[in-house]
Formats: C-alpha cells, structure tokens, sequence
DNA sequence: GTTTTTTTTGTGCTCGTACACTTAATTTTT
DNA sequence: AAAAATTAAGTGTACGAGCACAAAAAAAAC
C-alpha cells in the first residue's frame, strides 16, 4: 500500500500522447481541447490517480493558500492568548510549504468590530476561513457572503446551527457539565447541596453556560446520590460577594459550588477571603485561576486544551485546501481534568 | 516583523559579485573556493540570514530526509498501537515536503529482537531516530554506533540517562503517582489503608513502576490526612487473584488500590468477582481497562496522549533535521486523567 | 485555391536549488 | 616562455507545475 507510483503531468502526456500544454488545460479546464484530445486525456487521467506535486505547485505559485482567521482579541479575555499561539504554531510549521495564515481579532463587546473585521477579510480574498462565530446576526451575515463567494469556513469554539460550515471545532459543553458533575459526586460523597453559579451570562456565550448546567443536572439526576441543585445567575457588576456569603451562611447544607466559566477565581476568591471550605469546580487554566488551583480552594478546572484546538482548525483547513482531503463534519475535543498536580505539564 | 525578505542563492551570488556556483559551494563546503572569493560570499551570508528555500530543496532532492522509527510492535502490547498511529499521522503531513519515515517494530519481550532492528536502521542510513529504548544494554550499543555515525536520535517514552539523545519526549512518572495519590486523597477522605501494586514487575519497565511508586507515597508522605501504604508486587504467572483476595478480606481497613500499569484491569477482574468496592487507580486508556471505568470499578486512569507523543517526537526530528530549529533537551508530556464521563472524547 | 480567421496543440521559460560539466585562470613542469 | 596540469569559477540542466506565447491545424471567408 501506499506506494509512491506518483504521475507527472509529463508522465499523462506521454501516455495520452499529447503535449504537457493539452494535459494541463484538461485537468484545469481552462482553454480549449478537442473532444478527441480531451477523451485521450481523459481516460489516462481515470486509470490512474494524479496527484499534483505540492512541492513543485508551491514553488511555481509562490505560495499555495491563504488562510484567515477570525477570533477575539486576547486584549479583552485572556482566555483567547493561547489558540491564538497555537495558530502561530502552525503558521510557522506550514510556512514552508507556502501556506500563509493572518489573524483577525476583533472585541468580544462588540458586534461592531467583528463587522468591520469580517468585511477586510472579505476584501482580502482568502482561500478558507477558521472563524469563533461570537455574535449570531453578524455572523450570518459574514457566512452568507462567504458561501455565495464560497469561501469554505471552519466555526470554532462556538457552534452555530444554522451556520454552513465544512467543519465544527469545539468541545462537548454539555459533556463537561457531566464530568463536573462526575467529579463533584466522587470527591462530595454525602448527600447535601450543591450550587451552580453562572457569572455574566449577559454575554453572547450564555448558551455555552446553559448547556453545561443541562449536563451537570442530567447527571446528578441519573446518579442515585444525588444532591439538591441551586442556580445562582450573577454579574461581576452586581455584588456576587454579598449575594453568594448570604447564601452560603443561610445554608450550610451547601457541599460544593459549580461555576460554568473561567470566572470561577471571583467565587475562589470569597471562599478564602471568608475562611470557608466549600468544593469548587470551575473552567480554564488562566492566571487568576492557577493560584487558587495551587492553594487548594479550586479542586479541579475543567478545559479543554486551546492551542490544540486552534491547531486542529487551521490544520482542517489546510488538509481541505491544499491536500483535498475529506474533513470531519464535527471535532469535539477531549475534556481535561487539572489539579494542583498536573497542571503545570498544561502550560508549558 | 517576519517580514519575507527570503534571499535567494541567485540574490547572494549577485550581492558577492561571484557565480552561483561558487555561492553553492561556499554555503555547502564542496568543491574548491579560493580564499579572495569565499571572503566575499561570507561576508554577504553573514549580513543576510539566508535560508534556503525548502520547497526548491526538497523538489531538486526529491527527498528531504529520512527518519527511521524503533519502537515496541503492537502486536505484543496493544499499548503501542496508538503512538504507531501517531507516527502515521504526522506521516502524510510530511511526505509534501518530501519527508520519509519508516517504522521497526520490535518484540519488547524479546532484546534479540530489538538489536537485529538496530541494525537494519544502521544498515539503511537514516538521517534520524525516534526509539524507545526498552533494553538497556542494547540500547547503549546502539546509541554508541549512533553517535559514532553522528546520527540524531530522540528517545521516547523511556528514558535513559546515559544516552546522548538531542532530545526525550516522555512523561514525568513520578508526578503521574503524585496525581494518582491527590486523586485518591480527593475521593478516599477518610484515613485507612491504601494499596499499591507492581505488576509484572520482571519486566523492563519495571524502573517505571518504581518512580510511580515514590511519587505516589511521597505525596501521600505530605498529605496531612495520609494513608497507611502497602506495596504489593506480582507477575500475572502467580496467582495474583488468591494474594489480593485474602488481602483485602484480611484487611478491611484498605479503601484504595493503585496499580501502577496497564494491567490494572487484572485487579478489576476481582473486585468483579467478588463484589468488593474500593477505590481504584490505574493506567491507560486499553480496551480491557475501559469497561471497567465505564462500571464503575476503575474510578480513573492516568495517561499520556500516546497519539501526540509520538507526533511530538517526530515533530522535533523533523525541526531539527529540516528546519534546524532548536528543539528542547527533554519535553514531558501532560499527565491526563480520565473517568467515565470524559474518556470518550480521547479514544477517537 | 489562396488568404484570413479561429481553434487547437506544442514549446519555452519561471520558481530556487543541486549538481554535472565546461571554461577560465592560475600554477607547475619542461 | 610555452605546454601541461591543477585549481577556481561559471554555466546548463533537471526537478514538476503553470502559464504565456508560438506554431500548427482546421475552419471560414474571399
């Protein structure tokens, strides 16, 4: 298998018995061949399986796709610094074979600048698309002109039902709220409460919240220890320290808390402040989280690794560009687990 | 910055005032340059950073460089199926660029079988190595003819202080027991007895065991609440049901057992039987090992992504060897965990 | 039946590097 | 000082694809 019989344009030519020249419009349908050169060609070209030399493409061309991609500014929420570098990664890696990728971040508070954003990409004229569909209307409206210029394009991190996309880069929300939950019944044997606190769900990722509270209370369902679910929705703005103290001294029935974001260190952040041991799960390896994953208030963060999935993105658009290969519909990615003893081999 | 101010040997041979010939063999050290000349096309390469074009490289040569994998054969540890897929992967990626990889598989029960591999990748000239030095004797013999020929090589999953690798991709073991013992800190709150067990111990990897061991118990040595420990060492020959049977019912005070390998499934087997609940730890994500963690009776597996293992390993040959990167002394890979809700995502 | 126009096919050059081969310059020999 | 031998420098070609242009063949016009 796999033996490297790899035809040349001048190899078909020979065989055909016509010129390179001929060979060339055949197979690019560009200019014009006689029927009788064309099925001369053509039955050549269906015996065998013609693979263009890459290399030999990319050094005639100069460079062998563009690619862009679109994703929030780390300048807003640090959690987006690490796919960004795991894009780099790649950029680096293809470079070499002529593949150029150029990033497009735009602010996560506003609509405006992914529009703005999306429309200099749309002038630039790339080849693919790797895009975090932050804003549904605006990202509709982007996705509409990329398929009527058809301009494939690969969504990431969020998932939009009704978006066209040749492939879905992302992770299993709902999973992740059953593996909190997992690990919340493992580590929280007795009955009791447990809370779940969303912070800003105002945001446009509000529906990656929900979904992961489906998963945790599915699962606490299921199991036959199950505990008693609280929801709290709350804002940074709003004071989530008077709040979440009242309710924790009003019911010391509460085992553990569940944050569906990165946010988890503000809730850390009073647990230590107020000397109280509750079990704690939350989302992200960022900074502000680390330390308090280190000191014991965290027990786990739950993430999924994002330089990877960035790679896996542009690494679809590349194999669909530039190597035709088939992609799959729909990449979830695996759900990691970090405590204080493991993290450090995360991050770097 | 990254600007692509790419020189060419063509643009070199103008700047010097010389022929591309002479450019050539200045860059390459062939042929014979006198002195007057070689000054001039130095002083030009050392103002430029010129890099060669690979793409053109690698079309002239038809093949950048060859790479020869010496790993154990799958056929007798299925554990070794996943890092072969890891190599294939990366595989495809590279043969664009001309980059070839041949894969020796080695009996790992057998050290004759592992020499006679050493020596047709001796015999075959590659340009670099990615083995897993599973014989230590053989292994060193090998390394001295490596070096002597001066071929790069990188070790992997095994590591040997006295070879000269350029490069270990590997896991750090002794934190892989640190991990296991938080986890069965996290879950076994109450103190009691803990249970350690070396399978297989005879084996080659039995160094491996070890380190797991001593972080194991070194954690549990820091813990506050810590466990009374009880080594347990066993081959699969003996009979390891009778042993552990009369153990447990001859301890009830043990809560936990954490095998130290894959063979954690044998332990599993009669907890089945015998319907006795502990606390159970082991490793890797085999097929024997899942059932088991989807019943419930392994509570976690720790394991090393074996996939990108061996793609990272092959990923800094290939660095070194093409791109002339630099590539880091020693890269140990992220200590994973799984349970039942979130394996799935990791095995496809 | 010749000229013009259109269609079809073939050839030459380019991308950047590597290497064989030729030519030029220098040194050695007589 | 001229011829031979050696050393140094320069040129041509190939790798495979792509595209511009030239050449040839066929069709249309006179």
């Amino acid at each position: 298998m796999g033996k490297n019989t790899n035809y040349t344009i001048n190899d078909i030519a020979k065989m055909a018995n016509v010129s390179r020249g001929t060979v060339d419009r055949v197979i690019h349908g560009r200019g014009t061949v006689s029927k009788r050169a064309y099925e001369k060609v053509r039955i050549v070209l269906d015996k065998i399986d013609y693979k263009p030399n890459l290399i030999a493409q990319s050094l005639k061309k100069g460079e062998l796709s563009k690619i862009a991609a679109l994703i929030p500014d780390h300048q807003y929420d640090v959690f987006w610094k690490r796919p960004l570098d795991g894009i780099e990664k790649v950029k680096q890696d293809y470079a070499s074979l002529g593949v150029t990728i150029e990033n497009f971040l735009f602010n996560p508070y506003n609509p405006q600048s992914f529009r703005e954003n999306a429309i200099k990409i749309l002038e630039k004229q790339f080849e693919g698309i790797l895009v975090v569909p932050f804003f549904y209307k605006e990202s509709l409206d982007f996705f509409k002109k990329c398929d009527e210029q058809s301009i494939p394009y690969i969504t990431f991190n969020t998932f939009l039902e009704d978006a066209n996309a040749v492939s879905h880069v992302g992770q299993d929300l709902k999973q992740s709220g059953r593996v909190a939950a997992e690990l919340m019944n493992k580590i929280a044997h007795t009955n009791g409460k447990l809370l779940i606190i969303h912070i800003d769900e105002d945001l446009a990722d509000s529906i990656h919240m929900q979904k992961k509270e489906m998963g945790f209370s599915h699962y606490n369902g299921q199991n036959p220890q199950n505990f008693e679910l609280q929801v709290l929705r709350t804002s940074p703005s709003e004071n989530i320290e008077t709040i979440l103290v009242d309710l924790l001294q009003f019911d010391p029935e509460i085992k553990g808390i569940y944050v569906t974001t990165s946010k988890v260190f503000l809730v850390a952040n009073i647990l230590q402040k107020y000397q109280i041991k509750k079990y704690l799960i939350g989302y992200d390896l960022i900074e502000e989280n680390l330390s308090f994953l280190k000191s014991g208030i965290i027990d786990f963060l739950i993430f999924q690794n994002p330089e990877y999935q960035a790679n896996l993105g542009i690494s679809y658009l590349i194999d669909l560009l530039v190597f035709k290969k088939e992609i799959p519909k729909k990449k979830l990615l695996p759900i990691e687990i970090a405590m204080k003893e493991n993290y450090k081999n995360y991050i770097q």
